[in-house]
DNA sequence: TGTTAGCACTCTCAGGCGCAGAGTGCTAAA
DNA sequence: TTTAGCACTCTGCGCCTGAGAGTGCTAACA
């Protein structure tokens, strides 16, 4: 259905609604536009309009004598019409910036720094997905014996991210052989996506084209051992405290249902991971996030290019009363931040 | 101060009050222990039993006419001297081990499963700190150049934990002078505990003493930047979510400030770590742990061996109300296991 | 026709009151 | 030493009430 066009002065009312609700997280009563926001309208006016904007599913009621309160609806059209998009000060730029800088530039500890930073300077929770390694490419693989029956794969993806992988070999290989495999594994597979060498590594014919005559029964046994990760994407979270100081989240059962998806890092991992893998903006407000006791909170999430084709997700979970504006320019900022950072890195 | 010795009837009302305030969360009168407890005695007697307990400091009144809730003090008489051990059911055993077999042996794995396991069987929240590695013994340290100004560091302990550091060089290191100081490294370095390795890197006198002729800047440089790891210890948490099943949590503001604990990880570090290394179990009741936010909670902690000299530390964080019998039961096996299991995979 | 002032109406919220219920402490008897 | 009985105390709940906030409606106004 398409939604119908607002007047000018809907619009106003509308965004000047929003706006005091989220600072206040009170229903806004027509009193307090007028005292607040210059319409040059009485409050009788005004609240001929909020009923207007009450019929059309916008505001809400939460009983016959009270302000009004944006419903999800409202928060839609505010979100894709009426917010103005915002850019980030210098000086929370320079923050981010900073706090980059002084992490050492290593693939996780920058991973964590995000979900630090985007929870820190929002005040919600930060939530930074690793990249999926599917897409990622290897740049070196290194075989490293541990003992008579088990290596250590080392994997040195181009993005900068390194893996271990233990894989329990069932002949005893010698030292030579093992160097002699490592290097044959280098040579046919660095460069290539892991996903690809996936493939290879299931499909026999694949082996044999790609290795021709130095296929052997522990070359296709570590192919296919060291690249089959178990946990493809790591999930990081930061500020889930800061809920606590949410009014709306007074009552116990309300925080709990919400911290109890938290736990679950998979279903968060779902929550935040992003379709069409692009640098844009998508904000899920209330429900539209379809999780089961997250119906009042929103997600902002981007996501990030780390290398090529590859791409992680980052975003912030706040109340869906959050201010819209900053929080989008916030995960804006970040997710182009961090891209540049992996760009840079290579 | 000496602990006034109990005769026999107190020691039963207490006990029976601890039992009976773990199970039902609230004060307990005399009527209560009357029907739920045969103690052949009426409820006027038990009235004045318990009338000196509470003078004793073991018990105490929330208000004039309300049942009785144990002290701290109660509780660690309790613990001390009162409870009996109970061993974990068969069941239980199993599902612990069946929990560990069926995880991958990789050496995250087995920390992340145990603090999962904890919190499943106790019903509270499990922690777990990886060992501190200070201790830990160098089973192989293999050196993989990134680029021209990056190596990659993989420190394989003899514990089976795998570190990977990135190191950066000042100068081009050829691969086959890289090749040469991983040798020499390994040479010199493997065997030896972090510790060690940490003082002959700081120490001039001592590199020229172990490396002797082979030593040259970029050895130097090498072992001091590649055996300086910055998150020592990592610790895992799982089941905060289980905190808001208890009804002394119903506030916000309570469940609020162990949560703030919660996400502060070097905090629930401080609050684990066990000072005398050895597997006996520990139980700090209530205020005891000395942390702000966390006076209503305990902390049963137990530390397991990894390899050696080196110990890490399990633990189980509930209210002040448990049932220590058991938690005590779950976290000596568990710390048992774990042991085991670190013990055969060497 | 759109805007505004006025007013009655509605609903919440906080505080006060009373009452039932639970549990104690004390006293006196067994 | 134990127990029965009883007065006393404190909580928790329901009820009521009054103040306050905010609306919807109506009638007047530009």
């Amino acid at each position: 259905m398409p939604t119908p066009v607002l007047d000018a002065r809907k619009h106003a009312v509308l965004e000047a609604i929003v706006h005091c609700y989220n600072r206040t997280a009170e229903p806004v009563s027509s009193q307090k536009i007028v005292r607040d926001y210059d319409m040059g309208l009485s409050a009788a006016t005004l609240r001929n309009t909020m009923a207007d904007l009450e019929e059309l599913g916008y505001l809400m009621h939460p009983y016959t004598s009270a302000g009004r309160v944006p419903t999800e609806q409202g928060y839609r059209v505010y979100v894709d019409r009426l917010m103005t998009n915002q850019k980030l000060s210098q000086r929370e730029q320079q923050f981010i910036r900073d706090r980059y800088a002084s992490s050492r530039r290593d693939f996780e500890e920058i991973m964590e720094q995000t979900s630090k930073i985007l929870s820190a300077i929002s005040h919600h929770i930060g939530v930074v997905l690793s990249p999926e390694l599917h897409e990622s490419i290897l740049h070196r693989l290194e075989l490293i014996s541990i003992d008579s029956e088990h290596i250590l794969a080392v994997l040195l993806m181009a993005s900068g991210a390194v893996k271990n992988q233990v894989v329990s070999i069932p002949k005893n290989l010698s030292d030579v052989e093992l160097y002699r495999i490592n290097r044959i594994l280098n040579e046919k597979l660095a460069g290539l996506p892991l996903k690809q060498i996936r493939q290879i590594s299931r499909d026999p014919l694949k082996l044999k084209a790609v290795f021709d005559q130095h296929l052997s029964p522990p070359i296709t046994v570590v192919t296919q051992k060291a690249f089959a990760l178990e946990q493809e994407t790591h999930v990081y979270i930061d500020g889930t405290s800061n809920f606590f100081s949410h009014p709306e989240f007074g009552e116990v059962q309300k925080i709990e249902s919400l911290f109890r998806v938290l736990e679950q890092k998979e279903q968060v991992a779902d929550l935040l991971s992003v379709r069409q893998k692009s640098l844009g903006i998508q904000v899920l407000i209330g429900s539209e996030n379809g999780c089961e006791g997250m119906e009042m909170c929103s997600i902002v999430r981007s996501s990030y290019r780390v290398h090529g084709n590859q791409f992680g997700t980052i975003g912030v979970i706040g109340p869906t009363r959050m201010a819209y504006p900053r929080i989008v320019s916030i995960v804006k900022f970040t997710s182009q931040t961090i891209s540049e950072l992996f760009e840079e890195s290579l």
